[in-house]
DNA sequence: AGCACGCCGACT
DNA sequence: GTCGGCGTGCTC
């Protein structure tokens, strides 16, 4: 008999997080499975806390093993049409894909089960208070001013702690805990999962009515229905059997009530029967109506693409699990190649999941698709509210939608029978997670395909380097598509000097060059596209006086000027005597690590001189700049400022389709998804930005950013051009770009990498301490570097590593948190990761400040920015 | 993390 | 003498 169950407690810090017995009473045998939630006793209190099940075992002897007091599995208010106890939250996949995690990225399992789960899943753990039968007048005696508050709360009711918290402020729980402790108060913990469902009710002709409807045409003296709102619901019903409530609503034109009072008048009388369904909140349902239906049907492949996707669909149907690396140049039609992968996929009946780096910049992806495959996708993204993130889930583990699409989380769907997952723009660095855990989306697809015996398929035209590498060397089939598909050839490239046209007295952001081109373009009505990866006014303020640049007090950053909302960048003096009155009265410091926001000072904050200089060029300079230039022309910003509202960028990107502008000057975003056919110049205002990184991957970035930008240039009817302004224009990595050479740049790379031995060549392990205190910080610092020392030396003296640090870390302090961080430069392995385990270890149960650990650590593998 | 146990200072 | 400070150690 399988008495016992090894069960994860999902808030356990790192250092006691493990798998830890049980025994299963008698009445929870049932419900306790692989997968469940149960409430146990732990620690010396055992106060109870939920745990997961892992795995069931048999115990010779459960004497000394605490049991388990509850589980749960996955109920909602109506279990008939839900997930009930056999199936539990977790299954059998999913649960070696927490353990998994846990190994690979060493995080807790708890973590690990929160990154798989929507959050929503697990949130629903409510506690409620109650007061004991047996309180006497002299326990009251006993009571503080907020236990006492606490107990007249309490008095002839039961109260949640949410409510609690809420009416006494957080406080609360000491007190809580207190009277818990001394039996005058009862705590109850109840999982509740899945509530705020919502339902659609569905209306079908009974089969006795129907019948009656044949005899009735033979003998038409039988009754007809007096009501004319019921015979008109039922026509409605009988016209389309399994209408929808909503929907009867609309075609009878009547109130919600009476369709509902008709619909039940006739379910009475035995014309009608209704089903209730669990409707399904699908915020993109709909979305591809218009803009994809050009894409909805079929289409024919190119040579070149039916060769790829044959390559592709012979390893799809390899029953060994498999990679791919599909490289197409940009304009290739990689999107064709995959649908018509995903289309066999689900005709096999497998499910298929394809990430996509960020869906507000894709809404064309994203149409595509549910023009193509309607209710069968979920589409999965950050603005999801938790409840439509729980329905997501819902409707892909009930099976009922099979293809995902959606970011780096959607990667953890529970897709049943996976056939297919779909890296898109695989070398976005959105890919690797950069909260806890720090996972890196493509080793978990790659370890899904590894247990469904699926087919991974990496799609981009400027791969990773490490991606590529691993296709070269055969790890990943090599499939590319090399032809532009199409009109258009390789847009013209000008890279622009711009330490000329500093040294000629251009001041401005934008080279001469490039705004006599803008000028023609509007001239000819036609549009452009202005890249500039820097938000806000100026950059930086600094004090000619001392020479220091103004920081946020929170963080070891510059702060940024912005302009207040509505002020227009016209009215922003440049130089002269006011220069600084005219900066304090438009706009305000802020920054942009932590948010934190100030008027522009009047004096240096160092040394109080009165000389500020405000330096660098943002997007609202630019725009400024493109204002006085060209009066008459329409500039859209589009940056994180301008994009805030749910369809904020949708909204900006259509509108300059549409040509209701003529000029789109944005960050970052500008340079994703959608073809302009109305544009053929291109500008990237500050191309080496991201080239001084002090990163391996540095060239990496600037090369897929650039192939990018100039790849928007080539897509219109007229001959594309580019404009790269950049400061060091004898950059091989530009010219490379220019050229849309990704392969040479490759070879270039990969040789830098090895003679450097950098990755994929190596892996880097970073361990970040982090405190408020930095006495405190310093020391486990130091205490870090020689416990790493003796690990080496002794237990880990096989390991071959190099370390590098105590250093600061690129942003030292972020809202009064400073870090200190080590950087190991080793071959990720059993072992590595077990050595860093153990330090993780070591130093997650460190010294505490007021029950708190003092200083945190924690680790990332491989990340995505060193 | 949270809670118990244990050893020292300021109180009834 | 003891109540309670928080340093240390353990969690099936």
């Amino acid at each position: 008999m399988l008495n016992s169950a090894g069960v994860y407690v999902l808030d356990a810090p790192y250092h006691i997080d493990r798998m830890y017995s049980y025994y299963i009473p008698r009445e929870l045998s049932e419900a306790v499975i692989p997968g469940a939630l149960v409430e146990v006793p732990f620690g010396n209190g055992n106060r109870h806390l939920t745990g997961i099940v892992y795995e069931l075992s048999e115990a010779a002897d459960t004497e000394d093993m605490k049991p388990i007091v509850s589980a749960v599995g996955f109920r909602s208010g109506d279990s008939s049409m839900d997930l009930t106890v056999s199936e539990p939250l977790l299954d059998g996949e999913a649960l070696r894909l927490c353990s998994f995690l846990k190994e690979h990225t060493l995080c807790t399992f708890g973590e690990a089960v929160r990154a798989a789960l929507p959050s929503a899943a697990l949130s629903k753990i409510s506690e409620s208070y109650r007061l004991s039968d047996d309180v006497s007048d002299k326990t009251e005696s006993s009571m503080t001013a907020a236990e006492l508050a606490v107990a007249n709360a309490l008095k002839g009711k039961t109260l949640t702690g949410t409510t609690l918290r809420s009416r006494f402020g957080s406080g609360v729980s000491s007190a809580l805990r207190s009277l818990v402790r001394r039996g005058i108060v009862i705590k109850t913990e109840e999982l509740r999962v899945g509530e705020n469902a919502r339902y659609s009710v569905s209306a079908y002709p009974s089969e006795e009515f129907l019948r009656s409807e044949e005899e009735k045409r033979a003998d038409s003296s039988l009754p007809k229905l007096k009501s004319e709102r019921q015979s008109a619901v039922l026509e409605a019903i009988v016209a389309s059997p399994g209408i929808e409530a909503s929907t009867l609503e609309t075609i009878v034109s009547l109130d919600k009530k009476i369709v509902k009072a008709a619909m039940d008048a006739l379910e009475k009388k035995g014309y009608i029967y209704t089903e209730k369904r669990r409707a399904y909140r699908n915020p993109f349902a709909g979305v591809g109506e218009s803009a994809g239906k050009q894409y909805g049907g079929d289409f024919e492949l190119s040579d070149e693409q039916v060769a790829a996707y044959e390559a592709l669909l012979s390893l799809y149907r390899d029953p060994a699990p498999k990679a791919a690396l599909l490289h197409g140049v940009t304009g290739s039609g990689k999107t064709n190649v995959i649908l018509k992968l995903i289309d066999r996929a689900v005709e096999d009946g497998k499910g298929v999941i394809m990430l996509v780096p960020e869906i507000a910049l894709t809404p064309q992806t994203v149409s595509r698709f549910a023009a193509r495959y309607g209710d069968a996708i979920a589409v999965i993204h950050s603005s999801l509210s938790a409840g439509e993130r729980l329905d997501a889930w819902r409707r892909i583990k009930r099976g009922e939608a099979r293809l995902v699409i959606g970011t780096r989380s959607a990667v953890f769907a529970p897709v049943k029978n996976i056939g297919l997952i779909v890296i898109d723009e695989e070398h976005e660095h959105t890919y690797k997670s950069d909260t806890d855990p720090k996972y890196f989306a493509h080793d978990v697809a790659s370890f899904r395909c590894g247990e469904a015996s699926a087919l991974m398929v990496l799609a981009s035209a400027t791969p990773s380097v490490a991606s590529y590498y691993k296709a070269v060397n055969g790890r990943y089939t090599l499939v590319e598509l090399n032809r532009r598909y199409g009109s258009g050839g390789l847009p013209e490239v000008e890279i622009c000097d711009m330490r000329a046209e500093l040294s000629s007295g251009n001041m401005s952001p934008l080279s001469r060059s490039l705004i006599e081109r803008i000028g023609g373009e509007l001239n000819k009505g036609r549009q452009t596209i202005l890249f500039l990866n820097r938000r806000g006014y100026n950059s930086c303020i600094s004090c000619r006086g001392c020479g220091e640049a103004i920081k946020c007090p929170n963080c070891s950053v510059t702060m940024t000027y912005h302009l207040s909302p509505g002020e227009r960048a016209a009215n922003v003096s440049d130089a002269g005597e006011g220069y600084l009155d005219s900066r304090r009265r438009s706009g305000y410091l802020t920054c942009h690590t932590c948010g934190f926001r100030m008027p522009v000072p009047e004096r240096c904050p160092e040394c109080g001189g009165k000389r500020l200089m405000f330096m660098g060029a943002g997007t609202q300079l630019a725009e400024g700049e493109l204002e006085k230039l060209f009066p008459g022309a329409r500039v859209v910003r589009m940056d994180h400022d301008t994009t805030q509202g749910k369809q904020a960028h949708e909204a900006l990107l259509s509108s300059f389709r549409e040509g209701a502008a003529d000029i789109l000057l944005g960050t970052q975003m500008v340079t994703k998804g959608h073809d302009f056919p109305k544009v053929s110049t291109v500008g990237v205002l500050n191309a080496d930005s991201s080239l001084f990184y002090g990163d391996c991957r540095a060239n990496e970035r600037t090369f897929s950013m650039l192939t990018q930008v100039i790849g928007r240039a080539g897509r219109s009817e007229e001959k594309g051009v580019s404009v790269i302004q950049t400061f060091s224009p004898e950059s091989d990595v530009i010219a490379l770009a220019a050229a849309q050479d990704y392969k040479t740049f490759y070879e270039r790379e990969i040789r830098i990498r090895k003679a450097c031995a950098f990755p994929p060549f190596c892996d880097f392990a970073v361990l970040t301490l982090s405190s408020q205190d930095e006495t405190l910080l310093a020391k486990a610092a130091v205490r870090m570097g020689e416990r790493i020392r003796e690990y080496l030396a002794s237990e880990y003296g096989d390991v071959r590593t190099v370390v590098f640090g105590p250093f600061e870390a690129p942003v030292y302090k972020v809202q009064n948190v400073c870090r200190l961080r080590y950087v190991i430069k080793c071959r990720l392995n059993k072992r590595t990761r077990a050595l860093i385990s153990a330090l993780l270890k070591d130093f997650s149960g460190g010294k505490r400040s007021r029950g708190k650990a003092a200083v945190r650590v924690s680790a990332d593998l491989n990340p995505s920015e060193i």
